[in-house]
DNA sequence: TAAAAGTATACTATTTTAGTAGGAATTAAA
DNA sequence: TTTAATTCCTACTAAAATAGTATACTTTTA
């Protein structure tokens, strides 16, 4: 019932991107050493948010990349099921896959979907601007 | 984030417990056959149930397990986390155990914390006369 | 006293997680 | 045009968690 480091680590990029977000290309290799990941592994993270068109990846010297839309446009919820696969709690109440020969008279699946929409309702309802804003908000805090 | 066989299967011995209950013990291969699980897993799963006072148990010849409460007295949160060891999110949202050096100024925990209480909001306020009733009324809809 | 049933615990196969590793492709700058 | 910096691709691997199996033992009742 845990998020992976796949999931977390891409929110911490997503989010390393949008702070040093000044117009040049942030190298993979400064994320890892602020965020304290594994280079090699944030690489392939990296990867999975490329291909997906979540950041501009800029090749060759000089390279790096960038955000593709603005903190807003990114639901926390696209970009953990993107790394997670699924943040559902048991597979059944997944969109699609996996049918339970159980399911037509299960009770557990109605407990399941409830759970799942009460993550739904976090996760879609909160976009990486949120995260950020929620920085600035314990930046002022501290400052007190 | 997929919640075990372990908790999903304990859900689903409580709940045939509850519904053959007619005073005389149940016995474990009968849940099992009813249930399709493995005998053996089984028996650790109510073993588990057992240890922390859930489920009667009346060792010997025709015995078998009774619940020890009414249905209306298990909260799907106590059972799932007895079961799941824990399930919040992240384990730094946990009480007590693994703290995060990074927590202090983390942003994630803020949205890790809304999730954890989207989740207990729900698991915490269903009890297992809550499943029975479900049941009913997907029995009644059967019908119509 | 034998059979039925729970208890205890060790073992194991499979899958998932969390990386490591090596190098090819691309590009800017010297 | 070479070199260094950087992304891209993909195979491999160690460790942990999951989902059971297996074996032997204790208790109780018919």
């Amino acid at each position: 019932m845990k998020i992976s480091t796949k999931g977390r680590y891409a929110l911490r990029v997503l989010l390393d991107l949008a702070e040093h977000n000044n117009g040049t290309p942030v190298r993979a290799k400064e994320i890892a050493i602020r965020q304290n990941i594994s280079e090699k592994y944030l690489e392939q993270i990296i990867g999975i948010l490329n291909k997906a068109g979540y950041v501009q990846s800029i090749r060759g010297a000089q390279g790096g990349y960038l955000l593709k839309k603005e903190p807003n446009a990114y639901t926390i919820g696209e970009i953990l099921r993107l790394m997670e696969g699924s943040i559902a709690p048991v597979s059944c109440v997944d969109t699609l896959e996996d049918v339970c020969e159980r399911k037509s008279n299960c009770v557990s699946v109605i407990l399941w979907e409830k759970i799942n929409d009460a993550i739904s309702g976090v996760v879609d309802n909160t976009t990486l601007q949120d995260l950020m804003d929620w920085k600035n908000d314990i930046g002022e805090i501290r400052k007190m």
